[in-house]
DNA sequence: CGATATACTTTGATTATCAAAGTAAAGTTG
DNA sequence: CAACTTTACTTTGATAATCAAAGTATATCG
């Protein structure tokens, strides 16, 4: 009778630990992220600016129809987001030669540094948490949170 | 040496799983939850204003200013918004008959039924984690999850 | 009573977003 | 190969969320 009591209410001790901990997070994350990210090098660009910087990336030119895809949103908005970034030297456009309808975007020198500076942030994070964990707990950490990602991203559509 | 070398490589193995990890999970999370809420009863309200409702509550009348600091939002961003609650029929607005500047909001019948829909999807959703987590794994990922929401609201001011 | 503080609303501006219409290039087909 | 369809993107018009600053009404303090 005692163990049953027991385990339930350690179930139920995690149960409230992470609603808790996911509402808490969610709402620390992004306005970290963003004081974190908007500096005085880069006071121009919005956190918005800073994820399509980041899926633009480092290694080549993207299409407009694929980073739009990567961020979910419709090229529409994505065009407007590109015209900001190119008025404001982070990001340059070119037609592609092969099919003339193809925009071809890839970040400037500038756009690189924003990119970089992005990363550190994401780094600190990351380190943040792995110095906290011993051992094997890494390891069922990264194991709990991929069968988690698995249950969210099946169930995206509903 | 070789040993060396393969801690390394587990430890940025588990890095570059945790960064890939962490990102896809917010996504997937935000979009979710916007599709979990948002359903045929209540397809007037956005995400917005699902958090809108579930800081006013059930239990008893909150004012303006305490609304909008908890949603870290300016008091003239929720006036706006209560505006638009109020005139889908979720909200009740008040004057304090105290004092009379104050402005006292609650929940109508239908803006607890939100309240309890959403309640319902955090549960669904907290259950859903647990499910897929064997033994310590539960334990481990509560660990991470507190050690992330102290890091970031320590450092949260910057 | 008059000055100051507080609680909220309004205003004007900006950013992000979408759906739908528009433009230009490429591909298909009779 | 001319006409139609599809694709890739931009533009337009509309809406939502947001802020800072100005405005309004009430309360408090000296």
């Amino acid at each position: 009778m005692i163990i049953k009591v027991k385990l339930v209410s350690a179930l139920n001790e995690a149960y409230d630990a992470l609603n808790d901990l996911l509402v808490k997070l969610f709402n620390n994350i992004l306005t970290y992220e963003e004081k974190a990210l908007i500096t005085d090098e880069f006071k121009d660009i919005s956190l918005n600016d800073m994820h399509v910087i980041e899926v633009i990336g480092l290694s080549q030119k993207k299409n407009m129809s694929s980073i739009a895809k990567s961020l979910e949103v419709t090229v529409g908005t994505l065009t407007i987001a590109i015209n900001n970034l190119v008025k404001k030297g982070y990001v340059k456009r070119m037609r592609s030669v092969k099919d003339r309808r193809v925009v071809l975007v890839s970040l400037t020198e500038k756009g690189m540094h924003a990119y970089k500076h992005h990363e550190v942030f994401h780094d600190e994070m990351i380190k943040a948490i792995m110095k906290r964990l011993e051992g094997e707990q890494l390891d069922v950490l990264v194991k709990a949170l991929k069968s988690v990602q698995e249950f969210f991203s099946t169930n995206k559509q509903i």
